[in-house]
RNA sequence: GCGCCUGUAGCUCAGCUGGAUAGAGCAACGGACUUCUAAUCCGUAGGUCGCAGGUUCGAAUCCUGCCAGGCGCGCCA
């Protein structure tokens, strides 16, 4: 948009004419890209092309530069000056005019301003959260559950079709471990003297689900031995958690299209299948009584075990056979997000993703920095052996969805987050999420004060849009113009805090301009009318891009 | 020891994949509410972009080597 708006008073052409005049020896041009200077006395547009093209036109830059200028044909008659400056920059200043297309855009597309088509309807499917099913989501997997969500709404919105999946790693030895833990807290509530291990799960809901479980079958089932009672132990409390999560997933505004269940690989024999196909391969052999998986043909630092000497998978074996479902699903693309104590995983599971068959670049990570809870800037102590942590359910009661969410996409993922938890609840300008909530609330405020003064409103027409002149005005309106850039630059790089800072920016343009300008002038209904225009404007990118981030946009705060 | 990530204002962090005088919020200081919500705005001050080289018209950004911190290096997940 924003160099839709100028464009064509820039075209190659300048560089065409200047060489058709034999100004220019070479008929080689590059690319004319535009972009916006970072302090406003360099325009409001800028291309750095005379300096690129110094090489192949054995030229000055400033010279080509003049060239260029000298053979720029307007048509459109949208600039008002240009100028050489530096090195070898042009710089564009633009007539407040050419910006108010952009206000006719937003209002066309309305909540598709700003969708591209990047993607190009690509099949992707990104993984998240993820968590074991043997305790209650915590804070990091909030963050997990917001990077990974916003990322799924920005792809869909930059022309991916997305598929958001949930795996349930609900086999193996943690599961185990749950239904021993619950067995034990079990036979302790009917009165056996139990020997509870420091390696069983220590928080006080494994006691609360060995209640449950205890009141609804009786007693019986603790009375049996370890070996028969683990499997029914563990079922229910995994499903009884799974459900947990999910719950609290959706109080946090994230829902999946898929919940993938580790077990259903295994009681569907593709764990096995795929072993003995990576065997006929070649990819997986057996040594010291183990079977290998040879990931360091693919780039990792040695091979793997798959099946370990006592004859079970690890993790890794199911991990192989659930990314090769996931191709064999059909999307062209897999994300992962992790946290980044996974890292060291990563190696080994681009190999698998390899041997499959699949290219590298369609295998990513998203890697989740840790997030330190404070409270008023102290660190709050959070334990999982001993199981005392801070729930994602807890934070989200205590802060609210928006700021939860907000917060945790104010940081490049990669980056380590303070959550303080009377930080995310204090109103002021601290909290960023209000910041940008109150511009919505304060539009929609307007709106019910002309409504109440009984304004009449009615007969907009694009011509009113040249009382739009001042340099708030303009600011503002260039301000809406980078959100579509924005949007881009969050999905091509998968990166949400982009949205979320590019909204920070738009608040404080707009803040100002509430501050400096009346919108409601009752002696001057044309200007009204256009500046509601611009306003309303605001409102709309407002709200898709909080929608974008899985955020709220109220109308009264 | 090897690998990955990080190092930017007193603090917390951005920096559009190489552009001009490196930005924002907090904290500090000084201002603005008879006017659409002050959950706001305006101004001042604050820097060896960890260090040293290299690549080129041009480097916070790319390359190499150091220094410091975090994480990971299991037949755990």
């Amino acid at each position: 948009m924003f160099n839709e708006a100028v464009t064509q008073g820039d075209d190659p052409g300048a560089a065409a004419a200047a060489h058709a005049h034999g100004i220019l020896p070479s008929a080689d041009f590059c690319e004319v890209v535009l972009e916006e200077p970072k302090a406003d006395s360099h325009g409001d547009l800028s291309t750095n092309m005379a300096m690129q093209m110094a090489k192949t036109q054995r030229m000055a830059p400033r010279k080509i530069a003049e060239a260029l200028i000298a053979h720029l044909d307007d048509k459109t008659g949208m600039i008002a000056q240009t100028e050489i400056a530096g090195p070898g920059f042009i710089n564009f200043f633009i007539k407040p005019a050419a910006w108010h297309p952009v206000l006719t855009a937003i209002h066309d597309q309305d909540g598709d301003y700003g969708r591209c088509d990047l993607g190009k309807g690509m099949r992707i499917q990104i993984e998240f959260v993820s968590s074991n099913p043997t305790g209650p989501l915590h804070v990091g997997h909030g963050r997990g559950a917001a990077v990974g969500d916003s990322t799924a709404n920005i792809l869909k919105f930059c022309g991916y079709d997305v598929q958001k999946e949930y795996y349930i790693n609900d086999s193996g030895r943690q599961i185990q471990t749950l239904g021993l833990s619950v067995y034990l807290r079990g036979r302790e509530l009917i009165g056996k003297t139990v020997d509870f291990p420091e390696t069983c799960y220590q928080g006080a809901y494994i006691r609360d689900l060995a209640a449950e479980l205890l009141a609804r079958d009786g007693q019986e089932l603790f009375e049996k031995d370890e070996a028969a009672a683990i499997m029914p132990c563990a079922r229910y409390a995994a499903e009884k958690i799974t459900r947990g999560m999910r719950a609290d997933l959706v109080d946090f505004g994230v829902t999946f299209d898929c919940w993938f269940s580790e077990q259903s690989l295994y009681d569907a024999g593709k764990v096995a299948a795929d072993i003995r196909y990576f065997r006929e391969k070649g990819l997986i052999y057996e040594n010291d009584n183990a079977l290998w998986f040879k990931t360091s043909d693919f780039g990792d630092e040695k091979d793997r075990v798959v099946v370990r000497q006592n004859g079970q998978t690890t993790y890794f074996a199911s991990d192989i056979t659930y990314h090769k479902d996931k191709f064999e699903r059909g999307f062209q693309k897999v994300i992962d997000v992790w946290g980044a104590d996974h890292h060291g995983y990563i190696p080994r599971m681009r190999a698998a993703v390899e041997a499959c068959g699949y290219r590298r670049e369609q295998f990513d990570v998203l890697l989740v920095q840790l997030v330190n809870l404070l409270r008023a800037g102290q660190p709050v102590a959070m334990s999982t052996r001993a199981g005392e942590f801070v729930t994602l359910a807890d934070v989200v009661k205590e802060v609210g969805r928006d700021a939860a969410r907000f917060i945790f996409l104010t940081r490049h993922y990669d980056s380590p987050l303070d959550f303080d938890l009377e930080l995310a609840k204090q109103k002021t300008n601290d909290n960023p999420v209000y910041y940008v909530q109150y511009v919505h609330a304060r539009i929609a405020s307007i709106y019910r004060k002309a409504e109440a003064n009984g304004m009449d409103l009615g007969g907009f027409s694009t011509d009113d849009l040249t009382a739009l002149s001042t340099p708030e005005d303009v600011a503002l309106i260039k301000a809406l113009a980078r959100y579509p850039e924005a949007v881009a630059l969050a999905g091509a790089a998968m990166e949400p805090h982009r949205i979320t800072y590019y909204l920070m920016t738009l608040a404080a343009a707009f803040h100002t301009y509430y501050n400096r300008h009346r919108v409601l002038c009752e002696d001057d209904l044309r200007l009204t009318r256009a500046r509601l225009h611009l306003i309303t404007a605001v409102q709309k990118v407002i709200r898709n891009g909080l929608a974008l981030l899985g955020v709220s946009a109220p109308d009264a705060m």
